[in-house]
DNA sequence: AGCCGTTACATGACACATCAACTTCGTTTG
DNA sequence: CAAACGAAGTTGATGTGTCATGTAACGGCT
């Protein structure tokens, strides 16, 4: 069937790729699972919060910022706040709006997390590719979302 | 955070990589559940299922081709068949067995999706990059996946 | 002041995925 | 042959994502 579609050349690029992206998200999300008991969600999430000053930000400002829908966002939030790792607080100024805080439990939740998430990065992927293969990858990525962004809609993602 | 971990080439592979496939996932999703009204997950168990013949797979040797857990597939496939795109029978001589089948309306299915969803990739993905590109691809790919399935266990993924 | 369109966020229903049982049947093996 | 083990699938609880919709508040305009 996908042969009439895709020649030898361009079928392989494109189940390697799937493949690859396959098996390193679900590594990736089961290391990070086990040492820290947190989803890649939360990783997002937190790696962004953390990152910032006063550690907060405005919901809709963050969704865009990993491109999640608001919606999305409000339900990782709302979880997340049930296990204490971030908290809402309600915007001065604009009735309508709220921050997300990190909590004293994020913090040192993501403290944990992100060595291991990265040196898993690290060990299943970045190590394994030679400086030109991880530059042709920038370049290839950067093409490929640059075409996708020309004025496309934002989220209906999936991840960062 | 980051900084400390990635140098910029790094970095921008890694997030370029990462932002390419979310788009990529997200906006062929949507093209595809546009068109035909199906998820990506229909159109993995449908496109497998009319490549072989007598358009049928036993559950466990599916689950195992595409990667996916007994539990996931089982759950899709009641999900499928309530929708008439697939029907399970019983397997003669193993009473514990069953197969999937494909279903006219399943056929139907897949027939009109499979250019959709192969165009797209195309469009998205393949016609933009070189041939080089795309080798350099498929070999990043496969040396990614070399390294993740050395000896590491088969489901618990998230796609084909 | 009163209306109106927009913005910020929440929510409920449903699709999807995972994990941990659980059933049922097949296959060894003592 | 019976007990035990393993294989094939199902099921239910739970977490996570999406879409459509709802609610409140803001801001401009008359």
């Amino acid at each position: 069937m996908t042969a009439k579609w895709l020649d030898e050349t361009e079928e392989r690029a494109w189940r390697a790729y799937r493949r690859m992206f396959t098996l390193l998200e679900s590594t990736l999300a089961g290391e990070l699972a086990e040492h820290t008991g947190l989803s890649m969600a939360d990783y997002t999430v937190l790696s962004n919060l953390v990152e910032v000053e006063g550690r907060r930000w405005r919901l809709t400002a963050l969704a865009e910022h990993i491109r999640w829908s608001q919606s999305r966002l409000s339900h990782q939030i709302t979880r997340m706040e049930e296990r204490g790792l971030v908290v809402r607080e309600r915007a001065e100024g604009d009735a309508r709006g709220a921050w997300v805080v990190l909590t004293k439990a994020g913090l040192r939740a993501i403290a944990e997390a992100t060595p291991t998430h990265l040196s898993g990065v690290r060990r299943h992927m970045i190590d394994l590719l030679t400086r030109d293969q991880l530059r042709e990858l920038g370049d290839i990525g950067e093409i490929v979302v640059e075409h996708l962004t020309e004025d496309r809609p934002g989220p209906g993602s999936t991840m960062a």
